[in-house]
RNA sequence: GGGCCCGUAGCCUAGCCAGGAUAGGGCGCUGGCCUUCUAAGCCAGAUGUCGCAGGUUCGAGUCCUGCCGGGCCCGCCA
C-alpha cells in the first residue's frame, strides 16, 4: 500500500471542521454523538460542493431562525478560514454552501492520483483481516445460466472490492456432488447419452447439461425410473464404486465447464468445495459437538419432533420471523443432519470455529495464473483456508429466511463475532422474457445460458470492430472482440442493484453504447490515443484548469477512494459501474469541448495531460481491477 | 395466517438506509455536430399522478400506517 490519500474525504472533514468550531464558539450542544452536520452534495455544482442543512435541524433547538443561525456559522468561519474552502455562502432560507479553493485542491486531487498509481483508492480498512467470499455454487450439472452468472459477477467485483480495501480474501464456490440432481445426470449419462449426440462444439458442460435436462423429463414421464435414482445416490454415498467414480467424473466435466465460462469473465477462485469432502471431513459431527455446549441446543424427547437436536430461536423473539415453530431442526430423527444443521457446521468452519478432517490438493491453474484448490481426501491438510474474520455469501434472496436462521444460530450459541461478520449478499434472479425463470429440469436455460450470451455478444462485438477498423489484422480484432463482448455482458449484470429483478433484454445484455463498459472502454482508449501523441509533457500549472468542465472531471476523480471504501462496507457494488459512467461522461463532455494537445499554452497543455491520464488511470482501476473488465488496445 | 423484496416517462434504471434547493442516467424518438486530440462520442428537444390513500414535518421519491400490483420465503425435503 502506497498511501492513503482520499480528497474528498479531506474536503469534507474541512467542512465538518468549520461547523465544528462554529458550534463550540458559540456553545451549541450536539444532539447526539454521531451527529453528522446534514452534509451533502447539492443538486448543482452553483450551490457549492457540498452544503450543509444543519441550520434548519439547530432551528428547531435554538428556536431561532435557520438563516440566522447560518449566518453566524458564516461569521465564524470568516474569523478562521480553511486553506481547502474557497468560500462559504449562506442561501435562503438557510442552507450553508461550501466552495472548493481549485487552486489547492486540483492540485493535491492530480498529484495524489498521479503519484499513486494503481493503488488510487486503496485503503486499509481490511489489512490484517481475511475474508471469504463463497459466490457461484451452481448445479454441476448443466452449463451457468446469466442467473448465476449475475451470482458469479457480484461475488466477483465483491471480492475485488474487498482486496483494494485491503482484506486477504479467499473465493470459495461450493459444489453440491452428492444432491439427487448428479444422480439423474448419471442416470441421463448412461441411459441417454447415445441418442444425444456430442457435437465438436459442444462443451462438456452444454452436452450434460442437454443429457441432464432429457434425463429430468424421461424421469417425470416415467415415475418407475425414480427407483433406480435411488440406487444411484445409495451407491454415491457408500464411495469406491462405478457410480461414485463416474459421478465424480461428470461432476468434473461440467465444473471445468463452468470455469471456462467464470473465466471469459475474468472471474476466479481460490478453492473449490466439494460437499461429498465436507459429509465425509467429520465437520458436522465435530459442530454438533460444539453445538450441544450450548443450553439453547438439545434433543427433543417426546412429541412430533421427538429424538431430533434442535436448536432454540426463541431467544430472539418468538416465532422467529415467520417461522412456524421456535426451534429449527438440526439433527433428524433418524441421526441425519438437516441442511440448517450442515450450513450452521460449514459456516463455523469458514470463521475456524470447527476444524475437521478437511483436505486439499491442487485442482489446476487458472487463466490469471492462480492456482485453484479443491478439497479431496487424497489431498492434505492446510489450515490457510477458512480461519476467516468475515464471511460474505452470495447467494439468491430466496434463502434470505435460512440464510438468518444460520446467522442467528451462531449469536444464540455464543459466537458473537462470528454473527456479526456473516453476511448474506442477496440478489434477484435474472429472469427470461415473458417472466419464465431458469430451470433446468424443464430445459428454459438452452439458448440463454451465459457461454450462449456471450457467444452471441461476441459475434455482434465482431461485427461491430470490422466495421470501426477494417484495417487492423484479425487476430487482434478477435481480441479485441473478445473483451468489448465480455465486458459488455458482465457490466450488463454488474450495473443493477441485486434487489432488482433483471428480465433478460438482449438490446441491452448486448448493448456497446450508452451505459455500457464499451463505452468506458472508449473512454479509456481514446484517452492513450492522445496520450500517445503527446510525446513530452512539460511543468503542468493545475490552477490553470478552471473551466467547469475540468472542474467537474477534478471534482469527480477525487470522490474515488470515498466510493470504493463506501461501496465495500455497505456491499453496493454497483456503485462502482455508476462511478465509471459518470467519470467517462464527464471527459467525454470536456473532450468535446476543450483541446488537449492543442491547448494555449504549455502549463496548461502539461495540467490536461495529467488530468486526462488521471482519468484514464481512475477509469482503468474501476473497471479492471474492480469489475474485471480488460480495456482494448484500440477500438 | 406471518415474514422479506420490488413498483420512478413507451421500455430499463440511479436516488430511499442517514428527509432538503429545478427527481439524475440510458434505450427508443426529433433535430444538430466528424477539413482540429477516435462520432462505441457530444449538444439541444419532447416524454414523469416517483403504484394508490392518509399521516409526520417548515420541507416527503426518501420516514410511518393502510391498501393495490408483481416476485419470493415460512418442512425431520434438498
Amino acid at each position: 500500500m502506497v498511501s492513503l490519500v482520499d480528497p474528498w474525504g479531506i474536503f469534507k472533514k474541512s467542512v465538518v471542521e468549520v461547523l465544528e468550531s462554529s458550534f463550540k464558539n458559540n456553545n451549541w450542544s450536539k444532539p447526539d454523538k454521531d451527529f453528522n452536520f446534514y452534509i451533502e452534495v447539492p443538486p448543482d455544482s452553483k450551490l457549492g460542493d457540498l452544503s450543509s442543512t444543519i441550520a434548519f435541524k439547530a432551528a428547531k433547538i435554538l428556536k431561532e431562525k435557520p438563516i440566522s443561525i447560518a449566518s453566524k456559522i458564516l461569521r465564524d468561519y470568516e474569523l478562521n478560514p480553511n486553506k481547502l474552502i474557497e468560500r462559504v455562502d449562506v442561501v435562503e432560507p438557510g442552507y450553508l454552501n461550501f466552495y472548493i479553493k481549485w487552486s489547492e485542491y486540483s492540485k493535491l486531487v492530480l498529484e495524489t492520483i498521479l503519484n499513486e498509481g494503481d493503488s488510487y483508492g486503496s485503503s486499509d480498512v481490511g489489512v490484517g483481516k481475511k475474508v471469504i467470499v463463497e459466490h457461484t455454487s451452481a448445479n454441476p450439472t448443466k452449463p451457468i445460466h446469466l442467473g448465476t452468472m449475475r451470482c458469479a459477477v457480484l461475488g466477483d467485483i465483491t471480492a475485488r472490492l474487498l482486496r483494494k480495501i485491503g482484506y486477504n480474501v479467499e473465493v470459495q464456490n461450493y459444489m453440491d456432488d452428492l444432491g439427487r440432481q448428479v444422480a439423474v445426470l448419471a442416470w441421463g449419462y448412461q441411459n441417454l447419452s447415445g441418442e444425444i449426440e456430442k457435437k465438436p462444439e459442444y462443451k462438456d458442460d452444454y452436452w450434460l447439461g442437454l443429457i441432464y435436462t432429457a434425463a429430468a423429463q424421461k424421469i417425470e414421464e416415467k415415475p418407475e425410473l425414480e427407483e433406480s435414482i435411488k440406487n444411484i445416490l445409495k451407491k454415491m454415498e457408500e464411495g469406491g464404486n462405478e457410480y461414485s467414480d463416474l459421478v465424480q467424473k461428470l461432476v468434473y466435466m461440467v465444473v471445468k465447464g463452468h470455469l471456462e465460462t467464470a473465466a471469459r469473465m475474468n472471474i476466479f477462485y481460490d478453492l473449490l468445495i466439494w460437499e461429498k469432502d465436507i459429509v465425509r471431513s467429520g465437520l458436522f459431527k465435530e459442530a454438533l459437538s460444539k453445538m450441544l455446549k450450548s443450553p439453547h441446543v438439545y434433543r427433543i424427547e417426546e412429541g412430533e419432533d421427538a429424538n431430533c437436536i434442535v436448536i432454540d430461536m426463541s431467544p430472539l423473539g418468538e416465532p422467529y420471523k415467520s417461522l412456524k415453530k421456535s426451534y429449527k431442526i438440526l439433527v433428524r430423527s433418524d441421526g441425519v443432519s438437516t441442511y440448517t444443521g450442515k450450513d450452521i457446521a460449514f459456516q463455523m468452519w469458514k470463521f475456524g470455529l470447527a476444524e475437521a478432517d478437511l483436505k486439499f490438493r491442487v485442482f489446476g491453474v487458472q487463466k490469471n495464473g492462480r492456482i485453484l484448490m479443491e478439497t479431496s481426501q487424497d489431498g492434505e491438510a492446510n489450515r490457510s483456508f477458512g480461519h476467516a474474520d468475515k464471511v460474505v455469501n452470495v447467494i439468491g434472496y430466496e434463502q434470505a429466511l435460512p440464510q438468518q436462521v444460520v446467522y442467528q444460530a451462531l449469536k444464540i450459541m455464543g459466537y458473537e463475532e462470528a454473527y456479526k461478520n456473516s453476511y448474506h449478499l442477496s440478489f434477484q434472479w435474472v429472469w427470461l422474457p415473458e417472466q419464465v425463470a431458469f430451470s433446468g429440469r424443464k430445459g428454459t436455460w438452452i439458448g440463454f445460458h451465459a457461454d450462449a450470451v456471450l457467444d452471441k455478444a461476441l459475434q455482434l462485438a465482431m461485427e461491430e470492430v470490422e466495421k470501426r477498423n477494417p484495417e487492423i489484422d484479425l487476430e487482434l480484432k478477435k481480441k479485441i472482440a473478445e473483451v468489448i463482448a465480455s465486458g459488455a455482458v458482465k457490466f450488463y449484470l454488474a450495473k443493477y442493484s441485486p434487489e432488482k429483478k433483471i428480465v433478460i433484454d438482449w438490446k441491452e445484455a448486448i448493448n456497446f453504447e450508452g451505459d455500457s463498459a464499451p463505452y468506458i472502454q472508449y473512454t479509456i482508449v481514446r484517452i492513450n490515443s492522445i496520450l500517445s501523441k503527446a510525446e513530452h509533457i512539460g511543468e503542468p500549472d493545475y490552477s490553470l484548469l478552471k473551466d467547469e468542465t475540468e472542474i467537474d472531471i477534478i471534482r469527480e476523480l477525487s470522490k474515488f477512494p470515498s466510493t470504493v471504501k463506501e461501496a465495500a462496507e455497505t456491499y453496493q457494488y454497483h456503485l462502482i459501474p455508476h462511478y465509471c459512467l459518470t467519470l467517462a461522461n464527464k471527459f467525454n463532455v470536456f473532450y468535446h469541448k476543450l483541446p488537449v494537445l492543442k491547448a494555449e499554452n504549455d502549463a496548461l497543455r502539461a495540467a490536461r495531460l495529467n488530468l486526462i491520464k488521471a482519468v484514464a488511470q481512475t477509469l482503468k482501476i474501476g473497471l479492471k481491477d474492480l469489475i474485471g473488465i480488460d480495456i482494448p488496445v484500440k477500438m
